[in-house]
DNA sequence: GACAGAATACCAACCAGTTGGTATGTTTTG
DNA sequence: CAAAACATACCAACTGGTTGGTATTCTGTC
């Protein structure tokens, strides 16, 4: 029976890959280790071979989730436009579409995590605000350049708004779980990211002429 | 040894009352019977006497949590302003101030429960959505109100907005917990509600002279 | 043949829920 | 009106299954 010899995908890749539904769906506390070997279809065996335990787990899956949607980010289409803040507008407008299919696809793992483990495991817990914080501030640049183009009436820090996008995200994942299906709960998500072009427009002072935008 | 004759809180109410700390400390799934009625000073017979399973007890607690929580915000000073919009942006200047204290203590029960029970748990998923949009329906009236006296260049909807104010909180409460101190998660929640009130402000044509606001 | 990756078997601690029982309050009835 | 019958609130000990984690062995590759 040959294990594994050239079918990359190795327990530690699989692991992390059904981890990052499985933790969206359950929560990390209540996710079991034999559960998750079971849907990754790997054994215990493997799982307690490449991890010393499950919190340190939990640290690989916050520090693969960062990588991965690092990584994600960086190749994105908005990044070629010239204008800044066109550049800040196609990101959010860019993870408004990446609302789409189940709930737990389009949730985020770090800001479920960090929710129920920040009191539990500081490990943890700082490597999802890595993840969240470090994917606020690549945002950054980008702002500061739209505020010396278009400067807003009120004095605001890019930072804080960076945060605030975050923020929106998470808070309209936590809404569209609440939700009974996918598709409302998409909706709503939706909604919510509306709301947050809407204010980067109105704090750009530009004229939000989206008329009857659902 | 006479039970609880005039001692009041009984068995239910500390259980209830314990559960919020702890859900909001450690999610509802890794909240154990056992550690809830020792911190409650309960008996695990006395749990199981009053809910009739761990997951009747979640949707209890969410329906607690509700009713908490819709009677402080009924008795609340920003109700008496005169002006609808004043009204509107009293209730998230008086949810600014409720930011105090341990992050366990300002961050909020359903939010927390529902990210993670969301797929394991219909029903206390039902509680959980209940709970959080009864809330942002209260502010629907005021919106409209608002809309009428200062009306926004955009057509927005008013539910939709009033769902957008809880979208932050609860998007704050997440950034929030990701911080290694009460303090950073303290300041951090505001920054994202001043953020929530400027955009308020611009929708109705308000100017934002908070200068330098933080 | 050394060594990493993976499988099996196992453990002690822990978990939600159960049991059988006691003390108190309330309702029914002779 | 008092005793019997019932209902409620609670308790401590227990149970069967589950949990994270370990010890050991096996397998393929350099």
């Amino acid at each position: 029976m040959p294990r594994n010899t050239e079918t990359k995908p190795d327990a530690r890749r699989k692991l992390l890959d059904s981890a990052r539904m499985k933790i969206r769906k359950t929560g990390f506390g209540s996710m079991t280790v034999d559960e998750l070997c079971k849907d990754a279809g790997v054994t215990k065996g493997a799982f307690f071979h490449h991890f010393k335990s499950k919190e340190e787990f939990g640290v690989a899956t916050a520090n693969n989730w960062d990588e991965l949607t690092s990584g994600f980010f960086k190749d994105a289409p908005y990044h070629t436009l010239a204008d800044p803040l066109e550049r800040f507008l196609g990101y959010i407008r860019f993870r408004r579409e990446l609302v789409t299919g189940d709930i737990y696809e389009f949730t985020c793992v770090v800001g479920t995590m960090v929710q129920e483990i920040f009191e539990t495991s500081s490990d943890i817990r700082d490597a999802c605000h890595e993840s969240m914080f470090n994917h606020a501030e690549l945002l950054v640049d980008d702002i500061e350049a739209a505020m010396n183009i278009y400067p807003p009436n009120t004095k605001i820090d890019a930072h804080s708004l960076a945060l605030h996008t975050q923020a929106v995200f998470q808070g309209a994942f936590v809404l569209a779980k609440s939700t009974n299906n996918a598709a409302k709960a998409r909706e709503i998500a939706w909604e919510m990211i509306d709301h947050l072009e809407r204010y980067v427009l109105l704090l750009f002072g530009q004229t939000t002429n989206d008329g009857g935008k659902k």
